[in-house]
DNA sequence: CACATAATGGGAATCGTTATCAGTAAGTCC
DNA sequence: GGACTTACTGATAACGATTCCCATTATGTG
């Protein structure tokens, strides 16, 4: 039932190539800017902001302005390549969305604000359940459990 | 299992009072703008926006401030009186949270924004059990189902 | 290789939210 | 019941995240 995140790892790295393909067979072009942030995100393990996201491209020297990170976002969150965070903040954070279906969940400290990943089948079980009888046509879900972490307590 | 949100309207109509004696007993004063704010989210039945509390209040002939309704809100969310809800459109909701610990959680519908409530015994369960085994003090929990409305499929 | 046009970076504009401040009023102590 | 302390309030300025706009650059097609 319980598993860590290091299982899910090798899933991850198929993530960036499934990405450019699919931005490919849409028919968009493949800049400089898209690119680095493509990889970026490719490299999180968790979710990050637009901010996160473009300090971390400009510290390694790049040059990339910060609509260009909110435009590509906006597009991937479009195609459902990435999935939005809402961690309470109101900051918007994002990470890949894996082909495979394969996500996780996350813990959210209300004192530090540090975001941890956690993932349980039973959950995913309960959720699928719930998603068959309401009269809705279920597409995605998230799930934050909010609370102390370890480091604060 | 399942449960309509019929099932916890009396319940709801206990919030109110709850949450005027918490906040006397903060030692906090009743001004006329946080009671009309007060009895404004006890009479809603799900989430809404400040500035949808706001623009209600106004409605009804109120001159309160919006900042007044931040204000409170943020009191409020401080107690733990209401729960915030991020529906992700970057903007963020409250409900009333009830003492019993009884709650619901949403259908976000993507392309309407509609929310709806709904309730499951099985997925309390399962959220109950991860927050047994996972390295965190569990306070709290958010889930969010996302998907297509009846209204708009 | 030229061309149509998507992508890009900078900065202005927008929007939700928070901070500031002077005026008002709740509750307390005679 | 009246004076007084200080929390509450409304208007508005300030702020931060995000989006819009526009002139420039660069992709990939023909």
């Amino acid at each position: 039932m319980a598993e860590t995140d290091h299982a899910h790892h090798h899933a991850t790295d198929a993530w960036l190539p499934h990405a450019t393909l699919a931005l490919r067979s849409a028919g968009t072009r493949s800049g400089g800017a898209r690119s680095a942030i493509l990889a970026e995100l490719a490299a999180q393990t968790c979710c990050a902001s637009a901010q996160e996201i473009h300090t971390r491209l400009r510290d390694t020297g790049s040059t990339i302005g910060i609509a260009s990170v909110y435009r590509t976002l906006e597009l991937l969150h479009g195609m459902g390549l990435v999935t939005r965070v809402d961690t309470g903040d109101g900051v918007a954070r994002f990470e890949p969305t894996h082909p495979g279906g394969e996500h996780h969940h996350h813990l959210v400290c209300t004192r530090c604000g540090a975001v941890e990943a956690f993932h349980d089948d039973a959950l995913e079980e309960a959720i699928h359940r719930v998603a068959e009888r309401v009269d809705f046509e279920v597409t995605g879900h998230d799930i934050a459990l909010r609370g102390i972490c370890s480091a604060c307590r």
